[in-house]
DNA sequence: GTTCAACATGAAAGGTGATTCAGGTTACGG
DNA sequence: CCGTAACCTGAATCACCTTTCATGTTGAAC
């Protein structure tokens, strides 16, 4: 059983392992990343692995968690700031995508865990779903979202992310090689993902861009 | 290097391991896949493997790429036989749900790839994206979808797609566990998914389901 | 400045699995 | 009914990994 730590060293030391780990789950893949790499790259000793961490797995479910808890953080950070609910959809993309360039673990990982700890991975979609059907739910009363199931809008919604995340920002950032440069969205393709959101999501007739007129907001 | 059987025995053995391998990878995943274990499930002696596969990851590769061809089949069969473009996109997401539930190995596979062979994962994604747009494309100079990029459709296509069949394929039976019933997706959630496809692709201020009326078609 | 939890360490035990290879077996053309 | 090319086999080799544990170190309370 993992221990947690008893002082201020102990703590540094637990934290240094989980950060090792994740760049070592995501660069070499769970098999490949042996207890010996995680502990040279976290510039600690074989042995002190097992004072915080049962085994490999255990450490790969906390990675998990982790990378869930601030992957939807900087999401509902991004939307808190937006007014109208199309806006609020946009900011969460964008900070997804953001997300994705900077941790591309998260792909890595996440895409692992389908056997390495299935329960992870469910636990790390459906946590995101939550967040999207509270947020569509709201919308849905505001009347900015047309009558439909939010928890199926919200598996679209996410599985729409998921996959232009992969293809506009991982394999982009893996055809420019280590060049270093910030890859990002193109304006042209969030733009489409967002014409196909607003459409299939807006209530009515799709009143394609008008604003709210009634000065409600949220 | 792999070698091609000459005769109708080898033709034979080397389907078996490749039959065995999509089993064996499925439900142990690609690291307790162990070459043993995939001879034994095709009921051939280890040494046999290496006559035929340079490696685990060789075959692995063969693999992905067969399942990949089986369920573009699949889907493009089924979209052949509709009429409008609305009727095949159903039938294909429809074959698209069957093949998933037939074969888990599908999903189990291609995520593993990530790791063990991003570029069969590559490979199969765009494989798929290719037959969408080209299908859309046609549909789009027949008026049937409106103008937009159709490789960005695609992918946000093919995205809700493989996150619905995880939710609903998937995960729903693996819920019902081993009681063998055929798991479906359920009509409701299929006519939300097109509802948002619709929307999100239909021409003009989004018509909801008034067809088209100039006679044309395809 | 002593004491003792808490923390840190890496050699070694105990496993596992990919791949090789020397030696059979099969079956078809002649 | 041979001869031989294709095919088949599994014990043995080699490499690598997880986990344990006996021993050493640290630092904060007193």
């Amino acid at each position: 059983m993992s221990a947690q730590p008893r002082t201020a060293r102990g703590t540094r030391t637990r934290a240094r392992l989980l950060a090792a780990a994740e760049d070592v789950f995501a660069s070499a893949g769970y098999h490949d990343a042996s207890i010996v790499k995680i502990t040279e790259q976290a510039g600690i000793g074989l042995g002190t692995f097992y004072l915080y961490f049962a085994g490999k797995q255990e450490i790969f479910d906390e990675v998990v968690d982790d990378l869930n808890a601030r992957v939807r953080h900087a999401m509902t950070e991004a939307a808190r700031a937006a007014g109208t609910r199309l806006e609020a959809e946009r900011a969460g993309f964008r900070a997804f995508f953001r997300f994705t360039a900077e941790h591309p673990a998260l792909y890595r990982i996440i895409r692992q865990a389908e056997f390495v700890s299935p329960a992870a991975q469910r636990r790390h979609y459906e946590k995101i779903v939550r967040s999207y059907v509270h947020g569509l739910a709201a919308a849905q009363e505001a009347g900015e979202v047309r009558p439909m199931d939010p928890e199926v809008a919200a598996w679209a919604l996410m599985g729409m992310g998921e996959l232009f995340g992969m293809r506009y920002i991982l394999w982009e950032a893996e055809d420019r090689g280590a060049d270093g440069s910030r890859v990002e969205i193109p304006d042209r393709v969030l733009d489409e993902l967002m014409g196909i959101i607003q459409r299939g999501l807006a209530p009515a007739p799709a009143p394609a861009d008008r604003p709210r007129e009634d000065g409600s907001h949220e």
